[in-house]
DNA sequence: TATAGTTACTTAACTTGTTAACTAATTGCT
DNA sequence: AGCAATTAGTTAACAAGTTAAGTAACTATA
């Protein structure tokens, strides 16, 4: 085994580094623009992942995001906070959460977006 | 853009957390060895780095674990205490500290190793 | 239709990561 | 040589993640 085996060997033992290390590369970039909107690394991909569907509960944008549990409880009652999603008690199933963007969440990413695309364009 | 980018257009503004996704499968069967062990990812992705070259400082292994200053600090703490690492302040740069895996976490890493190799044989 | 088991989420206690401020050592500049 | 600027690492206060236990709602089964 070399010791800078490639990213793509899903065999290698460094995988799981070597992702790390690519995505703090990104993040690297992506981090100041989030300061700068005042959001959180974890609030920003609960966002992302509940404005890609119409309805999601919390346990779906959990696994999404890779967060536990007790930690998107947490993030939603910011986000919620903030005017970004609502989360209201689903009818059918009274366990479960349905998360949804409100139209202030919408806007913030319609705001942020643009400088988001630019980050992409220069990887 | 499609819902399910592919992981590999690096332009993909889900680039993020498709790497964060990856990583999270890998780790859900990579971790139960750690805890078998005793060994948190942290002090895992240390040791590891340590174990790749003969004499590093305690910056660039932060560097290349991808962890700030003060995380490695304790993970060092906490390694030498176990007797993994030795760490010895730089005598050409005493700024510098120099870490070195010992006989006993070269010992751990072999004893691990046939288990990792395994994990990631299944993948 | 009880009830044991499971699922969804929350809470609390603890462990880690993060930020900012600090010390010590080294480098660059004049 | 002297001193500002930089670098390496630590410490302390705070924020976030983690684990375990708890509540409420639902499901399967006897």
């Amino acid at each position: 085994m070399t010791k800078n085996p490639s990213l793509y060997d899903p065999t290698s033992r460094s995988l799981p580094i070597s992702l790390l290390q690519t995505r703090e590369l990104i993040m690297e970039v992506v981090r100041p623009m989030l300061v700068r909107h005042s959001i959180t690394e974890q609030q920003w991909r609960v966002l992302r992942v509940i404005s890609e569907d119409v309805r999601l509960d919390a346990s779906t944008v959990a696994a999404r995001a890779c967060l536990l549990a007790p930690s998107v409880t947490r993030i939603v009652r910011a986000l919620e906070k903030r005017g970004f999603i609502s989360s209201v008690r689903d009818v059918s199933d009274k366990r479960r959460t349905v998360l949804q963007l409100t139209e202030a969440g919408d806007a913030f990413l319609e705001k942020v977006s643009p400088e988001s695309a630019e980050i992409f364009a220069k990887l």
